[in-house]
RNA sequence: GGAGAGAUGGCAGAGCGGUCGAUUGCGGCAGUCUUGAAAACUGUUGACUGUUAUAGGUCCGGGGGUUCGAAUCCCUCUCUCUCCGCCA
């Protein structure tokens, strides 16, 4: 959420980041502006109203203790009038919050000023390659028949079992996606973030915290007694953890990593965007969060592109780095960097991360604050990115690394996996 | 699932209708003393809103009510703890 003094202060900042984002109805901007202005007006009445009734019960006490009892009703019937009065304020002022509220809760953040003009994917800015892609042989086949030729995934055991979108990994399967996770987690632990293991179920206060409600609802698995929402990325609940918490200034930058599935509804996706690996409903990630004072999320934000660019290279796999357009940015973003491997069989990219930072904007909802050196309480500014989402990138580990007789694995993943290849 | 107790400032813990945003202790910060540190002593130490700045207003788990006045009384919700039951 937008931080109100935005407005007051730099509305056309506002409107020209909206414009960028593709938002439409602009008109909005004035509207909270000027229920801002109204609202603050009407707070400046009821609170000397406040203080009248506060000065008068006061009063009251000290003439009744003085055994005045005809000029203590007297001064009750003035605070009765008062409070009548009050009480109607009061009733426009929560209908002035709320329509505020309505209002600005629907605004996007606003994007940083590299982030390119741009409305669809294909405006994203592509801003590094990496990587060899391999040479495969003609007898090159997709993961999904791979996964079938080494029983290492099966797709349609998981629709008997849930649903479509659910696989079942099995044997040297279940052992590498075994594997990745442990390399990650180690790997993020070792440039110093620490580990958390985190519900895989969040409350309502925390899916809106980091920006799922009220816009994402439908994205999401819901329990039906509890109302508890299946998390559809670690974020949520790692990002929460400092909900509603003053952070002491040298305990910043907090770095945290977390593994956990991630669940998603993805309804309406279809063809070969939803074959094999490369979308489903239950994936395994390992995040990294990061809380920051605002004057350095953005050097933050450049380590953590290099971060999980360094895993890609660890892993030996192609990969490009995007700048998302405004358009194409999520909700609570001020600036995306996706991170996509080439699937060498299937001939395409996959987005296998995305590394963002919201500045104040999930802060704001959070309220998650640091105290100055000189004591003034602000906002921090959050980050975070995958590193990594698990499936595609077994989908272009076994693609690109096929060989007649197996599936060679890279070397860095070699300790945790136990072998060299996969038969 | 059954029975009982409770939710107050970073933490511990008082307050049970009026000058309480809240006694006190610990912790934090600053100072005195010291070559330095510790100890001791002194002072200081919540958040939000708001004003040019003062001021003012709001907040004692959430919501509602009684009252001129509520942290204090009533209702309700949520959560925590203790005991019993069940269970991986």
């Amino acid at each position: 959420m937008l931080p109100i003094q935005l407005f007051r202060q730099n509305k056309d900042l506002v409107l020209d980041g909206l414009k960028k984002k593709n938002f439409k109805d602009l008109d909005l901007v004035d509207k909270i502006i000027n229920i801002d202005e109204q609202r603050r007006k009407l707070q400046v009445e009821n609170d000397s109203i406040s203080a009248a009734v506060n000065v008068a019960s006061k009063n009251i006490g000290n003439l009744m203790a003085a055994g005045k009892k005809m000029e203590a009703e007297e001064l009750k019937n003035d605070v009765a009038k008062n409070k009548e009065k009050a009480k109607e304020i009061a009733n426009q002022l929560s209908e002035l919050e709320k329509e505020q509220f309505d209002a600005i809760i629907v605004l996007p953040n606003l994007p940083h000023s590299t982030v390119p003009f741009g409305k669809t994917p294909e405006e994203n800015e592509i801003i590094k390659t990496g990587g060899i892609i391999p040479v495969l042989g003609a007898d090159k086949l997709p993961h999904w028949e791979l996964a079938a030729k080494y029983g290492l995934i099966d797709f349609e055991l998981g629709t008997k079992l849930t649903g479509s979108g659910f696989p079942v990994y099995m044997g040297q399967g279940a052992r590498l996606q075994r594997a990745l996770i442990q390399f990650f987690l180690e790997y993020n632990i070792n440039a110093g973030y620490k580990e958390y293991y985190p519900p895989y179920m969040v409350n309502e206060a925390t899916a809106y915290g980091t920006g799922q409600l009220p816009d994402k609802e439908g994205q999401m698995y819901v329990t039906k007694e509890e109302g508890f929402y299946l998390i559809p990325t670690a974020e949520v609940p790692v990002t929460n953890i400092y909900r509603d918490t003053i952070i002491a200034e040298q305990d910043l930058p907090v770095k945290m990593t977390a593994y956990t599935p991630c669940f998603r509804r993805e309804a309406g996706s279809y063809g070969k965007d939803v074959r094999g690996l490369n979308r489903v409903h239950q994936f395994d990630k390992v995040e990294i969060v990061q809380l920051t004072q605002p004057e350095n999320s953005y050097s933050v934000l450049d380590g953590m592109v290099a971060h999980v660019e360094n895993l890609l290279q660890l892993l030996g796999l192609p990969y490009r780095i995007l700048r998302l357009c405004g358009g194409d940015m999520s909700f609570a973003s001020a600036l995306t960097y996706d991170f996509e491997v080439y699937s060498a069989a299937q001939e395409r990219w996959l987005e296998v991360s995305s590394v963002s930072n919201f500045e104040v904007f999930q802060a704001n909802r959070m309220k998650i604050r640091f105290k100055e050196g000189t004591g003034k309480t602000q906002l921090v500014h959050t980050l975070n990115g995958s590193s990594l989402a698990l499936p595609r990138i077994m989908a272009s580990l076994m693609e690109n690394y096929q060989t007649n007789d197996g599936i060679n694995i890279p070397l860095a993943l070699q300790p945790y996996f136990g072998s060299e290849k996969i038969k």
